[in-house]
RNA sequence: GGGGUGGUAGCUCAGAUGGUAGAGCGUCGCCUUGGCAUGGCGGAGGCCCCGGGUUCAAAUCCCGGCCACUCCA
C-alpha cells in the first residue's frame, strides 16, 4: 500500500499463524498481534518512561499538534446530539459522522487531533476478566479529510506520523509491526493497518475510500478521510506494564477501593490472567471456564481457589472501570432509563451496584462516583460541574435497584412456593427466563434465592442467547426511493413568515399532489403540522389538503379526482397561478412552535441542563413536547415552567433567525442546537429567541414571543421511563383551555351547590361521609339479616336426619347469604337452608354435617337457578343464583328440595 | 420501537379452577406489669387503579386507559 514503510525500514511478510500479511524492522515470524504472539510487556515495560492516562493523552495530542494539527475538544459520549443513528460514540469518527464523513459539512478543523471517550458495550461481561476491556476508553484520533481540491494527507504521512509518535514515546520501532487488514463499517470502509507492539494492538490506521452500497459493493467517494484510533489506555498500560490495563489507567481509583475492600491482590495471578485473556476471545461462560482452567493450570492451583482470589480484585476493577463509563454518560446528559441509550446507562449503573454487592461493600455508588470524579475532575471539569446532577440521578437509581431487587426476591420466593405446593421439584426453564424478562432478575440471584430454600435450580450456559431467542427479530421496512426530476421548490415562507398570497408556476404532477416551482405552504416536518388551504386555477378554487418535502420539492395534496382532471389540462404546465393559505392556522401553529422553545428553555432553567427535547408534536389547539428527565416533572414544578415560559411571552423579544454554516453554529452554540432534532445540511436555519433559547428549527416561528399571546401547560405523562411528555396550547387554544378547566370546575361545583373554592373541602366530605354510610349500610343489612333469620326460626322440616330449610323472603342477596350462613354455621339451628327472594335471586348454604352426608349446596343452587332462566353456583358450603323469570322462584325452590332428597 | 409483569387496608403482601375480601406490621381501645420491653383480647380502617364488556355472579376473564416495574434492539 505505501512505500513509506519501506523508507522507514520495514519489510513486509507473512504470519506463519494467522496468515496476515504484515511489516516489521527486524525478520519475524509471527504479526505481532495476539494470539499468534504472547503479550511481552507486562513486568517489562516498553518504555523507559512510564505514562499514566492523562500523560499519554497530553503527549498525544501535543504531538500532533506539533505536527500540524488542530486540537479539539471532546464531544459529548450521547451520540444523539448530533445524528440519530446510534446512541453512544464508540469512535473518534463518530464525532464526524454523518454530516462531516459525508463531505457535506467542512470539519472542524484539518488535519485535526482528539482524544475522545468512547465507550463500547458489547465486552461488558469481559471488563475486569480479561484484564484489557473496558467500556469506556479514550480513542486517540489524528484525522485528515481530504477533498480532490485539498489534500491534507494519506498514507504515507500517516505511517509515518504513527510510526514517529510511538518511536516519540520511547519505544522501540523495531518492537513494531504493521498488520495489512481491511476496515468496513458504517457504510464505508477502506484499508487499514493494524499497529501491534508486543503482542497488543495499540491502534489501527484507517483510509476510508469506499462507499458500501446495497448488496454489498464499494463504489469510490470524493471525500476520502484518514480516520486513526489510538487505544490510549494501552499505551499507558504498555509503558507501565502492569498486571492489568486497569491499574495502569486508573491507579488512584483502584488504590482507595483497595483501601475500602480490604482486598488483597496476588499480582502473578492477574499477570498470568491477563497474559491468557490476551489471547483469548472471551465470549461465552464456557470461554470464561476455558480461561479460569488454564490460567489455574500454569499456576497450579485450582479454579476455585482462583476464583476466589481472583473475583474481588475483578469485581473492583469493574468498578473502577464503569464509574468512569457513567461519569461521562450522566455528565453529558443520559438519563437512565429502560430504553434506549438510558437502558444502556441503567445497565453499566445497576452492574457497579452489583458488583459493589459482591465486595460487601457498605458505600453507596454516590461514595464511589465522588471518587472517580476526583480522579477525573483535573481533566474533565464538566463532570465535576455537572456532580449534582450525577448524584441525583445515582441516588434515585441506587433506590430504584433497591427496590427492584427486593421486589425480585419476593417474586422467586413465590413463585418456589407454588411450585413446592404443586410438588414440583425443579424450576421450570420458562420460569426462570419470564423472570428474567418481566422482572429482570438475573439467573445468578434466583440460585442464590433457590439455595436458602433449598430448592434446586439449574441454569443453561446459554441462558442469555436462549432469553434473545425469545424475542422476536422485527421485520425492517425499506422504504422504496422516490426520485422527483424536479428542481428544488422555492421557500417563500422563510423569506417573509407573514406572506399569505402567492404566485407560483405550476410544473406537474405526481400522484395526487400538484408541484410547483414555489410556495407559501409550510411542508409538515420538525413535527410542525403542514398549511392548508387553495390554488386558484382557471377561475376555481382547488382546496390543499396538506403539502409534505419529498427531499427538496414540496408536494401539494389536493383531491384526487381534481387532480386527474387538473392533469389532463394541455397547458396547464407553465402556467401562473395564485395561491392562498389558511392563515389562522399558520399563525396558531407558529404559535405553538415558538412556544415549544420557550417551554424548553423554562424547563431547562427550572430543573436543570440535562433537560432535553426527545421530541415534539405541534398542533393548532394542543401540542405536546417529550423532555428527558429522571424523575416526574411535579404540579409545583409545571407551574413555575408555565410562569417562566409566559414571562417570556411578556417580554416580547424578536426572534433572531439566520441560515449559518453548521461547523459555525456548533461551535458558536454547541449541540443545544439540535434540541429540536438533527436537521440535514451544511447550512442550517437558527431561530434565537435572545437570552432565552437557540435551536436548529426549520419550522415557522412568531416574529415576537407577545405574539404567542400565552400559554398554558394542560398536563404532563410519563410516556417512557426517563421522558417527560408536556401537553401545551398556546394563544387562542390557551384560553379555550383555560375556559375548558373552569367549566370543568363550575360544573362540578354546581352538583355540590357551593363556589368552586370550596370544591376540594366539600368532596372531601362527600367522600368521607359516602364512605362512612357505606360502612353504616352493610353493618344495618348484617343486622336486619340477623333479625329476619330470627323470624324463620322453628320453620324447619326435616329431610332424613337433616334439618332444613326453604323460603320465599324479602332480603337482597347479601342479606340472603349472610342469613344462610348464619342458620346453618355452628351454633345455627339448620342443615340446609334454601332461600329466594322475589327479584329471581336464590341462595344457599349447608352445615359441615350436611356436607359430610353428600349435600352439594352448589350443585342444587344451579339447578334451580337453571329454573329461573339463569345458572348458579357457589361452594359447598355457600352458593348463590339468579335468573330473569323470578314468577318461577316457587318452583325453583321446590325443586331444590327434590334434588336434595335425591342426593341423599 | 418491539415484548413481558404488576396495581387489593396507612405499609408489606396473600387471595387454585369467577361464587362470604384476608394476613403481618402500623394505628386505636381494653387487659397483663410497680413501671418499661413485651405478651393477650378487641375495634376501626377497602371506589380490590379507572372506564367499558362477558356472566345469574368479576378483585379474579376480555377490551381500552392511567400508573409502576422489567427484558430486548
Amino acid at each position: 500500500m505505501s512505500h513509506q514503510l519501506e523508507e522507514l525500514g520495514y519489510k513486509k511478510s507473512t504470519c506463519v499463524a494467522c496468515g496476515n500479511d504484515f511489516w516489521s524492522i527486524h525478520d519475524r515470524n509471527t504479526c505481532g498481534d495476539a494470539p499468534c504472539d504472547k503479550y511481552e510487556f507486562i513486568g517489562n515495560p516498553a518504555t523507559k518512561k512510564k505514562y499514566d492516562l492523562y500523560q499519554i493523552q497530553k503527549s498525544f495530542k501535543d504531538f500532533f499538534q506539533k505536527n500540524g494539527h488542530t486540537p479539539i475538544e471532546r464531544y459529548p459520549v450521547l451520540a444523539k446530539r448530533w445524528r440519530d443513528d446510534v446512541f453512544l460514540v464508540g469512535a473518534s469518527i463518530y464525532n464526524f459522522q454523518p454530516w462531516v464523513s459525508s463531505g457535506m459539512v467542512e470539519p472542524p478543523a484539518n488535519p485535526l487531533v482528539v482524544a475522545q471517550p468512547s465507550i463500547r458495550l458489547n465486552d461488558v461481561d469481559n471488563v475486569g476478566r480479561t484484564g484489557r476491556h473496558m467500556t469506556c476508553f479514550t480513542m486517540g484520533g489524528h484525522h485528515a479529510f481530504n477533498t480532490p481540491d485539498n489534500q491534507v494527507y494519506w498514507e504515507n504521512e500517516t505511517v509515518k506520523y504513527c510510526h514517529d509518535f510511538i518511536k516519540h514515546i520511547g519505544i522501540n520501532p523495531a518492537e513494531i509491526t504493521f498488520i495489512e487488514s481491511w476496515w468496513e463499517g458504517g457504510g464505508n470502509a477502506g484499508p487499514c493497518y493494524e499497529i501491534c507492539v508486543r503482542g497488543v494492538e495499540l491502534a489501527t490506521l484507517v483510509f476510508i475510500q469506499y462507499r458500501t452500497l446495497p448488496g454489498g459493493k464499494k463504489e469510490k467517494i470524493p471525500l476520502t478521510i484518514v480516520d486513526t484510533g489510538y487505544g490510549l489506555e494501552r499505551f499507558a498500560w504498555i509503558s507501565q506494564g502492569t498486571p492489568t490495563a486497569y491499574d495502569a489507567c486508573f491507579e488512584p481509583v483502584i488504590n482507595q477501593l483497595k483501601d475500602i475492600t480490604s482486598v488483597d491482590v496476588d499480582e502473578r495471578i492477574l499477570a498470568e490472567n491477563a497474559k491468557i485473556a490476551g489471547m483469548m476471545d472471551i465470549e461465552t461462560f464456557a470461554d470464561l471456564r476455558a480461561l479460569r482452567k488454564q490460567v489455574a493450570d500454569r499456576l497450579e492451583i485450582t479454579v476455585e481457589e482462583l476464583e476466589k482470589s481472583a473475583e474481588p480484585m475483578e469485581a473492583i476493577y469493574v468498578v473502577a472501570d464503569h464509574t468512569r463509563c457513567l461519569a461521562f454518560m450522566l455528565a453529558d446528559g443520559v438519563i437512565p432509563s429502560n430504553v434506549k441509550e438510558g437502558y444502556l446507562a441503567r445497565l453499566v449503573l445497576r452492574r457497579t451496584i452489583r458488583f459493589m454487592h459482591d465486595l460487601g461493600m457498605k458505600e453507596s455508588l454516590s461514595d464511589m462516583m465522588n471518587i472517580q470524579s476526583d480522579f477525573m475532575a483535573s481533566h474533565y471539569p464538566e463532570i465535576l460541574k455537572h456532580q449534582d446532577h450525577i448524584h441525583n440521578i445515582i441516588n434515585l437509581e441506587e433506590k430504584r435497584y433497591a427496590k427492584t431487587v427486593s421486589k425480585g426476591r419476593n417474586l422467586v420466593k413465590k413463585s418456589i412456593k407454588h411450585l413446592k405446593n404443586e410438588n414440583k421439584d425443579e424450576m421450570p426453564l420458562d420460569m426462570i427466563i419470564q423472570l428474567y424478562d418481566s422482572q429482570g432478575i438475573p439467573p445468578e440471584t434466583i440460585k442464590e434465592i433457590s439455595e436458602d430454600l433449598q430448592f434446586p435450580v439449574n441454569v443453561p450456559d446459554n441462558f442469555y442467547t436462549l432469553v434473545a431467542n425469545e424475542h422476536e427479530e422485527e421485520a425492517v421496512e425499506e422504504k422504496a426511493p422516490v426520485e422527483l426530476d424536479y428542481t428544488a421548490t422555492k421557500l417563500l415562507f422563510y423569506d417573509d413568515p407573514s406572506q399569505i398570497e402567492f404566485e407560483s408556476k405550476v410544473l406537474g404532477f405526481y400522484k395526487e399532489n400538484i408541484i410547483l416551482n414555489q410556495t407559501v405552504f409550510y411542508p409538515e416536518g420538525g413535527g410542525q403540522p403542514s398549511d392548508i388551504g387553495y390554488l386558484e386555477i382557471n377561475g376555481e378554487q382547488i382546496h390543499v389538503k396538506r403539502a409534505e418535502k419529498l427531499d427538496n420539492v414540496v408536494l401539494h395534496k389536493i383531491d384526487p379526482e381534481q387532480c386527474k382532471e387538473l392533469s389532463q389540462v394541455s397547458d396547464i404546465i407553465g402556467k401562473e397561478i395564485k395561491s392562498v393559505i389558511n392563515w389562522d392556522r399558520r399563525i396558531a401553529l407558529a404559535r405553538n412552535h415558538t412556544a415549544t422553545h420557550l417551554i424548553v428553555a423554562s424547563a431547562r432553567k427550572i430543573l436543570g441542563d440535562h433537560i432535553w427535547q426527545a421530541g415534539a408534536q405541534k398542533g393548532v389547539k394542543r401540542s405536546r413536547i417529550d423532555l428527558s428527565h429522571y424523575k416526574r416533572i411535579t404540579p409545583e414544578e409545571i407551574n413555575q415552567i408555565e410562569a417562566l415560559a409566559n414571562e417570556y411571552v411578556m417580554k416580547n423579544v424578536s426572534l433572531n433567525v439566520n441560515w449559518m454554516n453548521r461547523t459555525e453554529a456548533e461551535k458558536k452554540y454547541g449541540f443545544i442546537l439540535y434540541q429540536g432534532g438533527i436537521v440535514p445540511g451544511s447550512s442550517i436555519r437558527v431561530i434565537e429567541i435572545p437570552e432565552v433559547d437557540v435551536q436548529a428549527c426549520a419550522g415557522t416561528h412568531v416574529i415576537r414571543t407577545g405574539d404567542i399571546g400565552i400559554i398554558k401547560i394542560n398536563k404532563t405523562e410519563r410516556v417512557q421511563d426517563g421522558v417527560e411528555r408536556v401537553d401545551f396550547s398556546a394563544g387562542a387554544a390557551a384560553v379555550e383551555s383555560m375556559q375548558q378547566n373552569d367549566g370543568l370546575l363550575m360544573e362540578s361545583a354546581d352538583i355540590f351547590k357551593v363556589n368552586a373554592d370550596q370544591l376540594p373541602k366539600t368532596c372531601d366530605r362527600f367522600f368521607s361521609e359516602w364512605k362512612a354510610f357505606k360502612n353504616e349500610i352493610s353493618r344495618l343489612k348484617d343486622q336486619m339479616a340477623a333479625l329476619k333469620a330470627e323470624g324463620l326460626a322453628g320453620k324447619s322440616e326435616t329431610i332424613g336426619d337433616l334439618k332444613v330449610l326453604k323460603d320465599m323472603i324479602e332480603a337482597d342477596m347479601g342479606e340472603m347469604q349472610k342469613m344462610a350462613l348464619d342458620l346453618t354455621d355452628a351454633d345455627g339451628e339448620f342443615d340446609v337452608v334454601i332461600l329466594g327472594n322475589l327479584e329471581g335471586k336464590i341462595a344457599g348454604s349447608s352445615s359441615k354435617e350436611a356436607m359430610a352426608v353428600g349435600v352439594k349446596i352448589n350443585e342444587i343452587i344451579k339447578e334451580s337457578a337453571a329454573v329461573l332462566g339463569g345458572g348458579g353456583g357457589g361452594r359447598p358450603n355457600l352458593a348463590q343464583g339468579a335468573g330473569p323469570k323470578f314468577d318461577k322462584m316457587v318452583e325453583a325452590l321446590d325443586l331444590a328440595l327434590v334434588n336434595l332428597k335425591k342426593s341423599l
